[in-house]
DNA sequence: CTTATTGCAAACACTTTGCACTCTC
DNA sequence: GAGAGTGCAAAGTGTTTGCAATAAG
């Protein structure tokens, strides 16, 4: 089970690990980007935070996201949606993204370690990241859509 | 042969179908963007087109890669880049991003039809479009690197 | 006590919009 | 000649940066 849920010890361990401190703000931060399954936007993740940290700063939420994406332990979605979203899951699989709702869910298939595979063995290109974003419209929007 | 290299009849068959008007400057900025295999950026366009018409404007250009956009001859790539590119091929590919001198290639792999036809087949998303983007280091940077 | 981090505001880059003038059809 | 399109400048986004005050180690 590598489950992404992290607790604020190993947290605090990762940042001071690679000589970060370990500030409040960062914690909640952390704790909120880490654990939430919606990929948030940096806009939500400040929100969100903003509840438990009242004086938190947007600009804070923006640094500390680096932070986490450095660490290894959030991956930055360039979706066609206008603003940047996150994901705390790190590993190889697929983004469905809902145009209608914005609601991005995570899709594992093996087929897509086959096409990364591929694409990697031929010499050409040195692959070092990739996201595969499916747009259209959730099961949910189309239920709604019917009515 | 699809080819996606359009004659100037056809750019202006194709606007006036759709009730768009063939002005001069929609004329130089389609030929440009539909031909080009670079994946420019509306900036890039915008440079290009003004060699030939030093009067046009970039809203003018963004304006008309959405015209092109929506009678799907245009594809928008929205990578990590930080400028939104975009392709003339609007089949089924996979872009190759270098993240060094960010170009971006095209490449075909049926198996990537295979995942969406998958992804399409479980009711639970309703497929409209997808991008899968790769990240890395192409060939000549590789090179370059060497050296 | 040193140094990173915070939070604010200002700067940024890309894209979109409002509008008077112009050109297509 | 009617209405869409142009080009300008101005507004809008989301994100980043500079910096004095603050807090972590």
């Amino acid at each position: 089970m590598s489950d992404s849920k992290k607790s604020d010890i190993q947290i605090i361990q990762a940042l001071r690990n690679k000589g970060y401190k370990a500030t409040p703000q960062r914690i909640t931060i952390c704790r909120f980007a880490l654990s939430s399954r919606e990929h948030p936007s940096a806009q939500k993740v400040y929100s969100e935070v903003k509840k438990i940290h009242s004086t938190v700063s947007l600009s804070t939420v923006y640094k500390t996201l680096q932070v986490l994406k450095e660490l290894g332990m959030l991956q930055e979605l360039s979706s066609s949606l206008s603003q940047t979203r996150f994901d705390p899951n790190v590993k190889l699989h697929i983004n469905l993204v809902c145009l209608q709702c914005s609601t991005i869910e995570d899709l594992d298939d093996p087929v897509e370690r086959e096409l990364i595979r591929r694409i990697s063995g031929s010499a050409e290109f040195t692959v070092t990241e990739h996201h595969l974003d499916v747009y259209g419209v959730c099961r949910k929007c189309k239920t709604k859509a019917k009515a």
